[in-house]
DNA sequence: CGCATGCGCTAGGTAAACCTAGCGCATGAC
DNA sequence: GTCATGCGCTAGGTTTACCTAGCGCATGCG
């Protein structure tokens, strides 16, 4: 993935983070403590924020810094090296979760990391 | 560290990384494919590179960005997530996933904890 | 209906990130 | 001595990051 669609790649994945966390976008430009017209043209792609900015947004999105760099393509390819594994050893760690969920959802992600890419797009696997 | 102290300390060790390596600062804005005056004001604290500005002097000096970011103080001091947030983190900094599949998946683990999203992001509990 | 409040966004302004041109100094070769 | 090449840096210019003021649209209330 090159840097120029990275950065709209995390526009695009601040709005989603946004949506998910049901907030407006004047929300959380407001907790974020940056302007709303500027987040919505970081979030369109059309100026790439500093890395003060982007960690203002994560924190206000309750997510790490080092994800969100990481979306913005601006850490080592070795360092992202490992979260396939990163995820199913997360969810069978994760006290939260009992035995059945942690199947379920490591079933979900192999079946999204597993099949071919037409039928990833969109579509929830069947059960 | 406050963030105006962790950007003089980061031209320090800007500074110092490069006589390690015993390059110039001509060479070093080389190969970091910089200005070379632009670095020496960098190395001097009197301008706060861009992130992309960062990895590409870490990467020139073959050192970590992540370990860039950190001495800019750029990541967070608690990256040792809470096991909810490991799942979470782990999903987002999974390259093999697209955007909605990130999504999909951190809905279905939200699901499983009782985790509500349409909540207001200041009215989630402690996790 | 008018008014208040919320939404995302445009337009123009300011500040700073980053550049190029070129300076003064140091060193080495002839 | 001159000339070439290296050094780090200043000054002014360009580009872009980020801001404020305010728009049009939607919704709810009296």
């Amino acid at each position: 993935m090159k840097n120029d669609d990275a950065w709209k790649g995390l526009g695009d994945f601040i709005r989603s983070q946004r949506e998910l966390a049901n907030l407006s976008l004047r929300q959380l430009a407001e907790v974020a403590k940056i302007s709303n017209p500027y987040l919505s043209q970081v979030e369109r792609g059309i100026y790439k924020p500093s890395a003060d900015v982007l960690k203002s947004i994560a924190n206000a999105l309750h997510i790490s810094a080092e994800s969100m760099y990481a979306q913005a393509g601006l850490l080592d390819e070795e360092t992202e090296a490992t979260p396939g594994h990163g995820v199913e050893n997360a969810v069978r760690l994760d006290p939260r979760l009992t035995t059945d969920q942690k199947e379920t959802l490591i079933r979900i992600y192999r079946g999204f990391t597993d099949r071919p890419a037409s039928r990833q797009i969109n579509s929830l696997p069947e059960g």
